[in-house]
DNA sequence: TGTACATCAGTGAACGCGCGTTCACTGATGTAC
DNA sequence: TGTACATCAGTGAACGCGCGTTCACTGATGTAC
């Protein structure tokens, strides 16, 4: 069908890769997950549906696979946007900014993520990726409050909080929303507790 | 196939109603709309699967008829809780309580209201019911806020706050979510700043 | 009072589509003897 | 040095399923003449 060519002797692994980059790309060109199929994926790789199987369980696990990636770029995002603020307060309105500034931007991986496409992944793999992003909010959390707050209680309102902002704006775009980085900032200040 | 006999003359309309019944039952079984089709449905009824098109162009407009009704109950519900409540810090913590308790009990039904499923809502007759609902808050907080905020951009901060919340809780059932109204009701007071 | 006709409330067969899953198969390449 | 064999990286036909959509049809009931 397409170029492609078989994979060199030992190199088999390297479809996975080119099955994940697929799942990506129509991911992020319906902005959901719900044209993920086996055969879809397969067909973009220029493979036999059948193909998919001999490195994924089923759609599920590659739906995971990819949660999982996108949970490291996710990370790294908050990190640089946050990285080289000593303020701790200018540094998690950074990091927050950045996480729903993500969301926004990439509305297929963030739905992905969070969504309820992928039921059990707090428990998975990709579950670990998503805990150590929590806890790394609550770090960021627990330097910017005021003294005698829980930070992990704060930080629970802070990620629901947005959570909802990233949701909202990709799911209800004819809102009149206010600027992004600004309103989240504003979010943050109220209910952590800082001025 | 069911014991199900055609309407009398003149009550065709009445078939309306009962496949927006089967409706509603088959997204509260599944706790989504992913099972929501003009099969589904008509089989639910007990009858043929073209005679959805008496009634709805698509499964799609069942979809927004649906969400209509239920953005009516949803909003009953939250006036039920406020209702009675004089001091109106008490009231916005009962009404915000009242939404994320509904949302968590009812997700099928929130998440066919505020997810992605059905993508032009804002716009068309439920996008009236979704407008008077976001109203109602701005009113509401308008009472409890202090003086010089703006009760418009309050309610932006706590609606987002309540819809993050909401779907975290169904979404992700198995974080250790603390107790929902006094999460709430916290969240509430620190957006709105009241002690 | 009878009857023709229109309307209403649906029916049911058929279509092509994409889906997951099964199964036996293929053909190149490395390795052991 | 040659050859048999195992392994690896896939293939491709076939299955049954549920889906939306089309089309001509049915049969009861009310209404006009």
């Amino acid at each position: 069908m397409s170029g492609r060519r078989r994979n060199p002797r030992g190199q088999g692994e390297r479809l996975r890769d080119a099955l994940l980059d697929a799942a990506a790309t129509i991911v992020v060109d319906a902005g959901n997950a719900s044209g993920l199929s086996l055969r879809s994926v397969a067909a973009r790789v220029g493979v036999a549906a059948t193909s998919v199987y001999l490195h994924f369980k089923d759609i599920d696990a590659l739906k995971v696979a990819l949660a999982d990636r996108c949970f490291a770029s996710f990370a790294a995002f908050r990190d640089r946007a946050a990285g080289g603020i000593d303020d701790p307060r200018a540094a998690l309105s950074a990091r927050c900014g950045a996480y729903v500034r993500w969301a926004v931007d990439n509305p297929g991986y963030y739905r992905l993520m969070f969504g309820a496409d992928v039921p059990p992944l707090m428990d998975d793999p990709a579950g670990g990726e998503s805990r150590a992003a929590f806890g790394a909010l609550v770090t960021s959390v627990a330097r910017a409050a005021p003294a005698g707050e829980d930070p992990t209680r704060l930080a629970v309102l802070v990620w629901s909080a947005l959570h909802g902002q990233a949701t909202l704006r990709m799911d209800r775009p004819h809102f009149p929303w206010p600027p992004l980085e600004e309103t989240v900032a504003d979010l943050v200040r109220r209910i952590v507790g800082f001025a």
